[in-house]
DNA sequence: TTCTTGGTATACCGACCGGTATGGTTACCA
DNA sequence: TGGTAACCATACCGGTCGGTATACCAAGAA
């Protein structure tokens, strides 16, 4: 990718989350990105294209910084991927999650909901490992599914209430489950 | 309100929901309830405000649903709570949260989020009571969270995964939640 | 009977949308 | 030396956006 194209996947990334796909521009990214229409569309094709490209570049931030974490982690682990929503750096989590806004917007044909599915399916998987490695004496499937529960609902309402702490609740809730496998059967 | 304008409020309603606010334009909306243009302003003013009564009646409807169930239902009502997110026939949910879809693509200074604020506040003070007359002896303040959270991750991915049965799980998750209270503390 | 209310139909506005066309400039590389 | 790749600037395209203007019509109330 050309230095060029790299500030129009920054500079999207940035305001396609912050002011939402639809409320923004191709002109807009491109100018802000310092950069001609032209240029962005010799890049990107489409603003389709583009935005399934913001979508998996988010993905990839995110999922690095959390195998990142992960690796320098002590157990339980299960509370590091909690923590991960928390402590990145690069993409400020203050709207929500990225990928359920994006589907709340996008008609239902747009390929980026498959960019979006896999990220969801993803997440999952892992939380499940981490489970499974955490407390091998609960059913992990289960305790995983309520703990992704809760994490989707706690990042959903970033940037609708105030009180940004629920994350924090959901790493409470989490070591609970985590002891007495509650949420099982 | 004029039948003119109940039209244009319930076709909003169809179409705000199923599309995105931003992907459906005032046109469409006057030409599906078969009304012009001029009707559509002269009752709403804006689309700003159009929005925002779409956010309203949304909630009046559902609030008018959930307190009907809650008359007939009978012990735990916790769960007719989170039954009333499957069993309504008006406002089918098959694209998530209408309140949390809203929240993504509305600009910041948008009236709209108030109306979404309030919903979201108002059902959970609602579980709240529910999970105090349902299980006394635990701390209900921290179990209604512990609901709320895990039915907003589960309502937010209807659409978005395949399997619906999240939020039957949730049912479940609630259930043992009510029997020993855990998520307290 | 006149006047207001709630409509109709149509045409228009400026602004913005995603996307394209033309042409020029730099810099590196064979 | 010549060519190609990565950019720049600008202007344009058809279409849609939210919103307004003009003019007409029908029914119920004064």
């Amino acid at each position: 990718m050309t230095p060029a194209g790299q500030r129009v996947l920054d500079v999207a990334s940035r305001l396609f989350y912050r002011d939402g796909i639809n409320s923004v521009g191709v002109a807009l990214v491109a100018e802000t990105a310092e950069v001609t229409k032209k240029t962005l569309y010799d890049c990107f094709g489409s603003k389709q294209k583009l935005v399934v490209d913001y979508l998996r570049h988010r993905h990839e931030i995110w999922w690095s910084h959390l195998e990142q974490c992960l690796a320098e982690a002590g157990r339980p682990r299960t509370l590091t991927l909690v923590d991960a929503y928390l402590t990145h750096p690069n993409l400020r989590i203050n709207r929500g999650c990225a990928f359920l806004n994006a589907a709340a917007e996008l008609p239902a044909d747009h390929p980026g909901l498959d960019v979006i599915r896999d990220h969801k399916k993803a997440v999952r998987a892992r939380l499940a490992d981490l489970v499974a490695e955490d407390a091998p004496a609960v059913d992990s499937e289960s305790v995983a599914e309520h703990v992704f529960l809760l994490l989707e609902g706690a990042i959903a309402h970033i940037g609708i209430d105030d009180h940004n702490n629920r994350v924090q609740q959901v790493r409470q809730l989490a070591t609970t489950l985590l002891d007495n496998g509650h949420g099982d059967r």
